[in-house]
DNA sequence: CTCGATTGTCTAGCAGTGCTAGGGTCGCCG
DNA sequence: CGGCGACCCTAGCACTGCTAGACAATCGAG
């Protein structure tokens, strides 16, 4: 069994090495430039031991997408819980959201802008973007307003974040302006 | 003279057909269905007349998104004008722009999602960039509020719309539920 | 009307992509 | 210690964007 065992270990490791190093990769060159070819020379083994791991790229990049998708779930809950008050937790949670996309923007990339083969809004979403999800819910709830659905809510607010984060990457919107549009965001959003 | 006019004309006429031919082959299958082999073929020439026209693949994306943009620009004011009322205005451009958005989806790719090689908020952003965000400035600028200036509000206007139309094109965001967004989206950001 | 030059187009090919079939070599178990 | 099975690599496929060089059609000059 202990036979068994190791080479599980192993293969779980091997795993690991192949979704860090993609990132990695990804995030000094970006997606371009994660090629089956560069991305097996950079665990040191051959292009079909990928294959052994992950139907295919799309797969590694989902990979890449959930570990993003759990890292960013606690910046998120950090800073909020960080902050005193309905209006500074809403404008910590927007200001860690795009921190976060800025920071890593391959891993955002993965996430909501490459097609990871990962289901969204499904009975069969993955447990981490779920729990992203619910990240932003628990906080923006209670800003939400009377009668208005807190889901509902979450998903604008979280749509302006990703429309701000996106474009301001993209070089569509001048990056010095980001943070009064924030300000102005959660002030028109969130009813104190 | 004549004969060089008729060959301008010619050359035209064919650059628009690549063009268009490139944007419908997207729409119908979608960008990746876009190779040089294929596009070529439908125009019943061969790949390297494709290179005496654009400098490759990513310019051909960027002339189907300066066509996007105008459309969306006129389609956009079409709606606002039709319109009576600052809320009705907003609300009115923004079903459009959506609607743009759910209706051509290839096309809104290569505006925003695709790399068209397009410069933006920059002092050589191609004019019919700069107009589609006239005719959005010019109906938000009523109600970006006291002390807002009007830009900036117009971006934050763009980027919540662009964030919708990219998270529910993706499956990110359940699609019935767009209208009560768009209304909620209206009725916070917009001082009327 | 003929001939050279120029313009335009095509065939063929390059390097690189994601992915896979097949053979060999290793280490494990009886 | 022998045979077997799991594992991994080499080699290759069909495709991508892009380009060099050969070829043909067209034009202007004599």
């Amino acid at each position: 069994m202990s036979v068994q065992e190791r080479k599980e270990r192993e293969r779980a490791g091997r795993e690991r090495l192949i979704v860090a190093t993609a990132r990695e990769l990804a995030e000094q060159q970006g997606w371009d430039a994660v090629t089956t070819r560069r991305l097996a020379e950079r665990i040191e083994y051959s292009q079909p031991v990928l294959y052994s791991h992950f139907r295919g790229k799309r797969e590694i990049i989902g990979a890449v997408a959930l570990e993003g998708a759990a890292e960013m779930a606690t910046a998120v809950r950090g800073a909020a819980a960080g902050a005193n008050g309905a209006r500074d937790r809403v404008a910590a949670l927007a200001r860690a959201y795009l921190d976060f996309a800025e920071r890593n923007p391959a891993v955002y990339d993965a996430m909501f802008q490459l097609d990871g083969g990962l289901a969204f809004a499904h009975e069969d979403t993955p447990a981490p973007l779920k729990d992203a999800f619910a990240a932003l819910l628990e906080n923006l709830a209670e800003v939400a307003g009377d009668g208005v659905h807190p889901a509902l809510f979450t998903e604008l607010f979280w749509a302006a974040l990703h429309g701000l984060a996106t474009l301001t990457r993209a070089g569509r919107l001048p990056p010095e302006d980001t943070e009064r549009r924030l300000e102005l965001l959660v002030d028109r959003l969130a009813v104190v």
